[in-house]
DNA sequence: TTGTAGGCGTTATCAT
DNA sequence: ATGATAACGCCTACAA
């Protein structure tokens, strides 16, 4: 709590000289000054004071982690592997370049815009958010934005987004079940894939179901309407969807995809309660890598992501964005990263042979 | 970014009066300068300046959620279910009751005390530290602080603290193996017993540990030496303990209890990897009741802590300092907090008959 | 090399 | 009921 004039006082010095010697500038303060200066500075654990900083410079050296997801969804958000390791990793990042991490978490995109103002944050990386949501901070805010799994729409521009390969990943998995000898694969994902394709943008779980559909496609297979569907957020609805498949033999299918691990994990918990036995009954893979996966035996096959990278990414390119004004300034930039996903090959998949 | 000057301006008052409206001081105000000022203010989404504020308030309405575990011990501390569903709760209480959540995960108590003095946090929640830790914090701060889980000693005072019944949930376990007619019983868990008594301390797993051992010497049964054990942090040096384990045979025990979920898992894996079936060869487990327990067929039987409430609680508790701030003044005060357990019944745990 | 002064946005005190 | 002013802690010109 002490102060640069106290310190300066001690020092028997004017602010002026203690604020010197604090930004390292050396060749204006004489040697024994200097020493002098840092011995009171040490002595009395000077901290210098953020509030302070923040008038003067109009920036905060903090940068906030806004988690958008819509309430109503997902409770709880940051207790889902997912969010809990970009949380993780980002908090790592932020602390190590030197910046401070204000995390959160509010679907009301203008409760999000007050926050950022209040605070000055020299970064938001937004997690959870459409497009429209981006660009409602976008628009209001001079701050930059860094997106994790937003979807954009072809002409959107003047955005940063950390993005993965959701439909490679899919169409990655899907290639390799056709390998293994399957035709009849479904697909199961969180996403309400009704009322998501308005003005034609993606989204994370519509982009895996269109690999899911094009690897079939491409390897000349039928697709049944039946075979993929959009699951319920709520826990309970969601145990008639796996009632209603079982029910129907899961409508020929020899294999299902899911959207996500923690999807997978419920519906292989739930058919096993109800005698099936995976891989042999049905094969079943999921999507992210989360470490949950390798506690069901048997363990889950599933598309990998480094979460952890794709954190970190995230505030590299927010401090790019923080160190390079001018970077804000063009209008018609986007910067669109596509982080790689890879088959992570486990024991929920069984492999069909030829004469089957 | 629009000021109190440029809204008293615009609305043609003084700063001081928009102050007063923003304050809700409304019997300073006329009514219809408190409907202009109003208008102003929201035509133009006043928001007030943080920075500003600490300068002039000495305080942030920041509350500081400070991760303090050991760095080598907990790498990506925040993927801990444990520990992310503490952050998840943290941050929605401290968001509802009108403050922000700084997140900041280091181990090292001087950074930490250095975060809090330059951003004047107004409490700070504190885990994964040591008494020490926690004091050290205490001794240069005014700020409140409130610990979760952080053990001291009889004598301690002036502390705040949200614990677990560690001791008594992990007894309550016992009990009921003992019940289910196991005598033979081990108790596996994560933290090094033996560097950890320093000064009659307690710690979380050291507590767990009495419980299983009272608990047993309650019901008259012998507990050999072999049968408790702290785990190593690495990986794979664990690996070779789940080894030496079923080498030799689970040195006579029917059952072993587990100082966490997910050491019960991993172990659980392991172990059915080499062909052991689950119940009926071993009974396991665990303690924490994450959901992680119901992913895995069989589901696990563990001792349940509701951490959202804990998460709640550690905050409540801030806020009950942060309003009556002479609640700090008395050094002899000491608030220890004892969060219930309850077992958790699920599909790990055989029940022996008296036959055997 | 060192010191002084004014500004950042808000609040609280004291006048009017 | 409303307004002027100083203070909070730091920074950067500018002055000495």
């Amino acid at each position: 709590m002490i102060t640069i004039k106290e310190i300066a006082k001690l020092a028997d010095v004017s602010p002026t000289t203690v604020s010197n010697v604090l930004h390292g500038r050396t060749k204006k303060v004489s040697p024994d000054t200097l020493d002098r200066v840092r011995k009171v500075l040490d002595e009395n654990n000077y901290v210098s004071n953020m509030g302070a900083e923040m008038l003067g410079h109009k920036r905060s050296r903090i940068i906030a982690l806004i988690l958008a997801y819509n309430n109503s969804d997902r409770k709880n958000i940051i207790t889902d592997p997912f969010v809990a390791s970009i949380v993780n990793s980002v908090e790592t990042a932020v602390q190590q370049n030197g910046f401070f991490l204000m995390l959160y978490s509010n679907p009301n995109i203008d409760e999000c815009l007050k926050m950022a103002k209040a605070w000055m944050v020299d970064g938001i990386i937004l997690l959870g958010a459409k497009r429209q949501g981006y660009y409602r901070l976008r628009n209001n805010l001079s701050t930059p934005i860094v997106s994790i799994d937003t979807y954009f729409a072809v002409n959107d521009t003047n955005y940063v987004n950390v993005g993965l390969d959701d439909y490679g990943g899919e169409k990655a998995m899907v290639n390799y079940l056709i390998n293994e000898g399957h035709t009849k694969i479904g697909f199961l994902s969180l996403m309400q894939f009704e009322r998501i394709n308005e003005n034609g943008v993606m989204y994370v779980d519509l982009s895996r179901l269109e690999g899911y559909k094009d690897a079939l496609k491409e390897a000349g297979l039928p697709i049944s309407a039946d075979w993929y569907e959009s699951l319920k957020f709520n826990q309970t609805v969601r145990r008639k969807q796996w009632h209603r498949w079982r029910k129907n033999d899961f409508y020929g299918c020899t294999a299902i995809c899911f959207g996500s691990d923690l999807m997978a994990l419920e519906a292989m918990m739930y058919f096993e309660d109800h005698g099936y036995k995976i891989p042999d009954d049905l094969t079943i893979t999921g999507f992210d890598g989360i470490f949950e996966g390798d506690i069901h035996k048997p363990r889950l096959t599933t598309v990998y992501q480094d979460v952890n990278e794709r954190g970190c990414r995230a505030v590299t390119e927010i401090l790019k964005l923080i160190n390079d004004p001018d970077s804000m300034k063009d209008k018609n930039r986007k910067v669109n990263i596509v982080m790689p996903t890879r088959l992570l090959l486990k024991e929920t998949v069984k492999k069909i042979s030829e004469s089957n």
